[in-house]
DNA sequence: TTTTGTGAACTAGTTCACAGCT
DNA sequence: AGCTGTGAACTAGTTCACAAAA
């Protein structure tokens, strides 16, 4: 198992695919680990997880070689070079805009907590909404001091739950308060400056492309 | 404007990417039509929201020709379009399963109603909490009555929203309750039988994945 | 033997570029 | 002239299949 000297890769080079699915290897890891599995092939862990063995060697073959033929992966082992692949050896600390419901529900939402991700602030313009806190006990502080907290708290990623009107300006205000990374619930394409990560949930689009599936199945043969 | 005879593609034939893009257009031409626009081109199209023109040419040539040459799209007409393939022609009945924070938020998502989803119920079996109402008034019944309930109100999709734990449990419930069609926010890879859509939404995940973004921004070069 | 790591083959998805319609 | 609809070219992503390592 020699820790290979290929060049680190770049976030350009690996595709967003592979990254979403080390999270997911990462997962079932601690499952295994919970279960007491020491050791485990790609095809094993394929299997039990209904995923594809080839594809798990080659999405961890980006990063170095963590396997030992004719065994396979060393759970623990493996476990410990996703966290650090994933950026997760550190505390990432995060704060959600909007304390509507879905900000609140994600700014209290256990597996962020889990996975080690630190909610430390909601941020709101609504002046009966500041100064009170999420049910767990997230504070929820004024959108002007944005970027104060950011600096003083050293926020890595912000999650956007505000309505769609108010989408691009509050994306507008976290990129110049410094934040590289964001995830945005907002509905609409925003427009983020190169070198920012915006990543999109939109639940809209989710429930219409249901729809559609739905509506292939009842029309169509 | 011929409407072409092409065969209606079935739920395999189109890629998901593609009917996700389709809700992406429809939400466009939302904009567009109240901004008063009554025609526009694919190129003007892709220009104003960060598109490509081809590609959206070519995710609507999969279900007729609706453009006019050397015109574009009329912007009610595409517009109407859409949503019937997408389904959208007709109330769509929605159900929540789990009334946690992130449930209740989901069944109270404006965006959703807007787009013509109706939120029937939220699922639970917490005693305290079946007979009580979201916010909005969404009613919480007993998991145990959801066959019935699926039935009497004709659910379409269903939005799982608990704990990992109980993720396979409740969807098992929910295909056994004869749902087609399932939005997943629970971790972890759920097994569906075969003719069940199911979307996943993975937060963790999400999450992660932005902090490999960052994690590779540093480390790098 | 077993299982990795990986080039090669394959499949899916995107973009180009242009014939043909209005 | 302008823009669609679409084959062809290209790019990205997945899976196969096997040599090499333990």
């Amino acid at each position: 198992m020699k820790q290979t000297n290929k060049r680190k890769p770049t976030t350009e080079q690996v595709s967003e695919l592979t990254t979403n699915r080390l999270s997911v290897y990462l997962r079932c890891l601690n499952q295994l680990e919970a279960a007491g599995v020491e050791t485990i092939s790609s095809q094993a862990l394929a299997q039990q997880f209904h995923l594809n063995a080839a594809q798990i060697r080659k999405d961890l073959a980006y990063f170095g070689e963590f396997g030992v033929r004719g065994v396979g992966y060393y759970v623990k082992d493996l476990k410990r070079h996703l966290r650090q692949i994933l950026g997760l050896d550190r505390r990432l600390r995060v704060a959600v805009m909007g304390a509507g419901n879905l900000g609140l529900a994600l700014a209290d939402y256990p597996g962020f907590r889990r996975e080690g991700f630190e909610i430390v602030a909601l941020f709101d313009v609504s002046a009966e909404k500041i100064g009170e806190h999420s049910r767990s006990g997230v504070p929820i502080l004024d959108l002007k001091d944005l970027r104060r907290h950011v600096r003083r708290d050293r926020i890595d990623i912000v999650v956007i739950a505000v309505p769609a009107e108010s989408g691009q300006f509050v994306l507008d205000q976290v990129v110049t308060a410094g934040v590289k990374a964001v995830l945005n619930f907002s509905p609409g394409a925003l427009k983020a400056p190169a070198g920012i990560k915006l990543k999109n949930v939109d639940l809209t689009v989710s429930l219409e492309s249901l729809s559609f599936y739905l509506a292939q199945d009842e029309g169509g043969e």
